[in-house]
DNA sequence: CTGTTAGCGCTTTCAG
DNA sequence: CTGAAAGCGCTAACAG
């Protein structure tokens, strides 16, 4: 209940100045030996930890990351953020968050984060941000980092998701199939996610390689994402008079959805109908789901550590690495049956 | 690039003081409207906003709450912080946020967080702490709100998991089943975890209460949670020499676990095997899996509210609050087969 | 109603 | 190597 000490107790207590024991509180190298050890024992003693709100103002960094994404609508972004608080655990810095979960929302923080008072720097997940924002944020003066989205002008982590639809689309024409059919949420998203704009290219990429047509019925949108309204949709094109034989989702959450809709339909995966995702969560495994991996956790850690270089070195020239991917096949694809 | 306006410049521009411009900052009534217009002009103009370290600095308020718990050993955790993050979002409170994957780290998060300079109020979830942690926080008379988890002398929203194990296990009973299993992680937590234990009680009242007597063999023990390690522990379960027709699984992660063990035993769930599990979380649904529903979002959010009113009336009188908890009856339960 | 002023607790020159 | 002192930008008395 007693009042917290403060540095001057500190200082008092070990016959020192506030100076001094501020240097030995940052490491500062010229202290004496036995000075140092004297204050270290008065903070022992006292119990003392430097006020943090102090420490903020008076030397200009905030010692905090923001990370705004709109981490709930995806497990996908979960499993990142679990990336990015594993990596910041070990260093000094704390990790605050802002869920965007409407359009509105990410207006607010892109605008409130702006600032170099609120955080020393910023992480973005799988929320491009328009030029404008960009502006706000040089401006500011404010190191950035994009993870899984991007703009030219800032440091991000990406994967290829042009290359991740075409090898998702191969998979299933290595494998015989011709009619494949592509299932994605909209390609106009209030986030501006582009996502599976860029699959559905890989997809178009794969079917022309292939010498097959691009079918408009074969590519259907599910308004949101999520389980249900990806069945949703997937049934209508699963009863398409000509049925594809494969679909290929743009994420393994709707890849659940048009199982689901399979087996409504009395359609066996992957017997009579080969699925295939994307992302790998950790579902995916224990479905026995094929998908494209990628390294969700990693990739976290990865932003991380490139924000950190951002803030260390601002004038860091803007890095753009690009994560692997790779094909995780597992059993709900399988080759086209003979009939 | 140029400094960031302060308070200071507003002032001048609008020609009045610096306290009053940090009134019309803090909707301090006593401000003539037309001062406080002439304020608002110039702090558009400036485009200002308050520097938020000097901010909590000058008023003692940190403006953040702190959040710790294992978010990401279990679905069911983070869809808390889900709602944690969604009740926060409309206020002017930062959420930061402490993963806690070891030990080590909980006396960490519970040693660091235990001061008023760090944050307002602490929310923990799923991690019970030692008379010791509380009487640190007491100490640091910094409100603490427990999710999920107890401590005589804090505030704290739980279920009653005596009661969830119980009408689970009752719900197997009622379907005719006589053997069965009762499959959780560890009771011996490194991290304090009590509901498996709890919930293993509710499962012996009711076996109790149907006269059937207790069978160690069939209570079994994954020693992390997580799929694979509960398909482990189930398939021994399975494999006994009587083996149990239904199971009652702590978690629903676990209960995913035992349906893969039976499928890889060919046991089919749930006309040979009658599976519940417990949270409820999205996936139970996707999955047809009867569980035990629990609040897991509103629970988050609720807990939120709890911590500011707590944190707006230091003296409120300890509170116990109890969510309902609610059967699920999905697919993964039939009544025992006659044979 | 409003201007002035004294801190909040720390970091960081600047002398010595 | 170390003490003294000047802020960091804001809030909150305290006069007027």
């Amino acid at each position: 209940m007693s009042q917290s000490p403060t540095i001057r107790d500190v200082a008092k207590r070990a016959g020192v100045g506030v100076g001094t024991v501020s240097r030995v509180l940052n490491n500062h190298p010229s202290v004496s030996i036995s000075t140092r050890e004297m204050v270290e024992e008065a903070i022992a003693e006292l119990d003392f930890s430097p006020n943090p709100s102090a420490r903020r103002l008076s030397s200009g960094k905030t010692m905090t990351i923001a990370v705004v994404a709109p981490f709930f609508t995806r497990p996908a972004f979960v499993e990142r953020l679990r990336g990015v608080v594993s990596a910041i655990a070990d260093s000094a810095y704390d990790v605050v968050v802002y869920d965007v979960e409407t359009p509105g929302r990410r207006e607010q923080y892109f605008r409130d984060l702006a600032r170099r008072d609120r955080a020393d720097g910023l992480l973005i997940i799988a929320l491009p941000p328009t030029d404008e924002d960009v502006a706000r944020f040089t401006n500011a003066n404010i190191p950035v980092v994009l993870l899984d989205c991007s703009h030219p002008d800032l440091h991000r982590i990406v994967i290829d998701d042009v290359y991740g639809g075409f090898i998702a689309t191969k998979h299933l024409l290595d494998l015989g199939h011709r009619l494949i059919g592509y299932l994605s949420d909209s390609p106009e998203s209030p986030f501006g996610f582009v996502a599976s704009r860029y699959r559905l290219q890989g997809y178009r990429d794969a079917l022309a390689d292939a010498e097959i047509d691009f079918n408009s019925d074969y590519h259907v949108v599910a308004i949101d994402h999520g389980i249900r309204e990806a069945r949703q949709a997937a049934k209508g094109l699963l009863q398409l008079p000509v049925r594809p034989t494969a679909v290929f989702a743009s994420s393994d959450t709707q890849a659940i959805g048009v199982i689901q809709a399979a087996n409504e339909l009395g359609l066996r995966v992957p017997d009579e109908l080969s699925v295939i995702g994307y992302d790998d969560i950790d579902l995916a495994e224990f479905l026995h789901l094929s998908t494209v991996h990628q390294p969700l956790f990693t990739s976290g850690a990865e932003a991380v550590d490139l924000l950190m270089e951002a803030i260390a070195n601002p004038s860091l020239p803007t890095r753009h690495i690009q994560m692997p991917l790779q094909l995780a096949v597992r059993q709900s694809t399988a080759p086209l049956a003979q009939n």
